[in-house]
DNA sequence: GTATAATATGAGCAAACGTGCATATGAGGT
DNA sequence: ACCTCATATGCACGTTTGCTCATATTATAC
């Protein structure tokens, strides 16, 4: 959007043949999103030592049904959690080592 | 938040004890919510390849000076990027693997 | 000193987000 | 059939977020 400016053309124009596709990193971006938000963190760190209903999860984290119930949706559209029925009870569990990688580097960057 | 349902005490006891700390965990979603935005993804993208000024990444990334201005701002505040001054401008570089580690493993699974 | 260039920042606004409430769905048990 | 339990969903509300605009800062050149 901006034409001048101390711009460095070869700088720019090199890195811009280097980057990843513009459609690539903004599914990036949208995966990282779900790994961005407090609750749904705790939920896939709960995840990564058991498999659990949604009720389980709501005791475990003293939340309500519904709020689980809504970012266990978004982890699934995601494609960070599977689900699987048993009866009138819904299991939960983590989609891949994927998902538990990204979350245990970020943990540990943290702890650092 | 919630009492009644079909809560498997075992499970959520055994899990709670396993869980990270709460704090971390906040930490952590704080973390990779700075992550997950396109603009910013996409200027960790470029630093990947080679530090830059502010008007090269608005230029590479047709944005506002403005805007990638208030978006280094958080990435540095997070100590993802850090900067060093020559003169009148300002270079931006990663601050440390850490930050390229989880970039490219988040692309590399977007890209499976 | 003044003028100019590069970057930073505060206010305001529209859009996206997370949660609670109420209700709907779907499966089991009787 | 009905009732109950576990989960899902639509709506509304308050909060947060990212951007633009205008202005402030900081450093160089004159």
């Amino acid at each position: 959007m901006d034409g001048n400016g101390c711009i460095h053309d070869d700088v720019v124009k090199k890195v811009a043949a280097e980057m990843p596709d513009i459609d690539k990193l903004y599914d990036t971006a949208e995966l990282l999103k779900v790994f961005g938000d407090s609750t749904r963190i705790r939920i896939i760190a709960a995840l990564c030592k058991s498999e659990m209903c949604v009720c389980d999860i709501a005791s475990l984290l003293e939340m309500t049904q519904s709020a689980i119930s809504h970012q266990l949706r978004v982890l699934k559209q995601a494609r960070l959690v599977s689900s699987r029925r048993d009866g009138k009870t819904i299991y939960y569990s983590l989609c891949d080592d994927h998902v538990e990688t990204i979350y245990s580097y970020a943990l540990e960057h943290v702890m650092e």
